[in-house]
DNA sequence: CAAAAAAAGTTTGAGCTTGAAATATAATTT
DNA sequence: AAATTATATTTCAAGCTCAAACTTTTTTTG
């Protein structure tokens, strides 16, 4: 517990952080560059981008408490994206019978073929943003970091 | 360019994609912990953490400008956060001398030791959040990402 | 030198984000 | 049945973020 003293563990605390400053700076260019892309091809953004993602993967549809838990992020926020998206006719609330509190956020058929369109183009700028990375090593890095993420995962059963 | 032949190609494109999904992920989970103890323990958030650390380097203050390269986020960003540093004091914004227009912002002595200790939390707080990454494993990371990063740096001269 | 171009910052408007408080409904207890 | 507790979502205020427009100052150029 003296960090003057234990050289090994204070190392080990330096390159977890250099680390994590690397990889925060990478993040960030990728999203940048895909928030560049997304707006000057189809006017759009990384959250509406996602939540159309997340409503694609689970095509029974969503609910609201759900899909915040599946993008992590917070409650209130996902209000206002999803009204944006129901505005411009991608997604719609349906009623779920029986409790008249909750509501499945779906996308429509417009939402589908939007985000097809999308997903294709955002699953080319990938592999062009990573290029440097090569097959293996993206599936190295993928398997490491899942095992490091899946600890408390998020299940919208 | 056919995505339904080219196999090998397309699997690349795959893994790229899924390095980038739990990269993402992980990012998310590392800078949600940061915020929510930067709340708990110093009343801040990370935006003004960033700013502090990027004063914190450059002892000799940096222009509005620089200071909206290095992190890397938009000019008018910047003024923001620093307008609310500096009405706590913990920044001061610096007349330069030959240039009416430029400003350096500088940290404060009260800056600088608030900065310190939030550093030294943050320094422990990744190292608990990145635990399960060996210091060679952290090293190897840190060297890959770096090498992609490195293609449009940012100095402040 | 005067006009044009470039550079440094701020302001603005829209959207994203959070945590907390408010609202409404449902399930459970008393 | 009434009161309590839990769940689902929205609303709110404050702050972050971006791109674009704008102001002021400096530099370049005809």
């Amino acid at each position: 517990m003296d960090g003057s003293v234990d050289g090994a563990a204070d190392m080990a605390a330096k390159q977890r952080l250099r680390m994590w400053l690397r990889m925060l700076k990478s993040t960030r260019r990728v999203e940048s560059a895909l928030r560049d892309r997304l707006r000057r091809d189809f006017s759009s953004t990384l959250p509406r981008f996602d939540v159309l993602a997340a409503l694609d993967r689970f095509e029974d549809g969503l609910k609201m408490s759900a899909l915040s838990g599946v993008l992590r992020v917070s409650n209130g926020n996902v209000t206002g994206i999803v009204d944006r998206l129901a505005e411009e006719g991608l997604v719609v609330r349906v009623q779920v019978p029986g409790d008249r509190r909750a509501s499945l956020v779906r996308l429509t058929q417009k939402g589908k073929e939007v985000f097809a369109k999308q997903a294709l183009a955002h699953e080319t700028w990938i592999n062009e943003l990573l290029e440097d990375f090569t097959p293996e090593e993206a599936r190295m890095f993928s398997d490491r970091f899942d095992a490091v993420t899946h600890k408390d995962e998020e299940d919208p059963a």
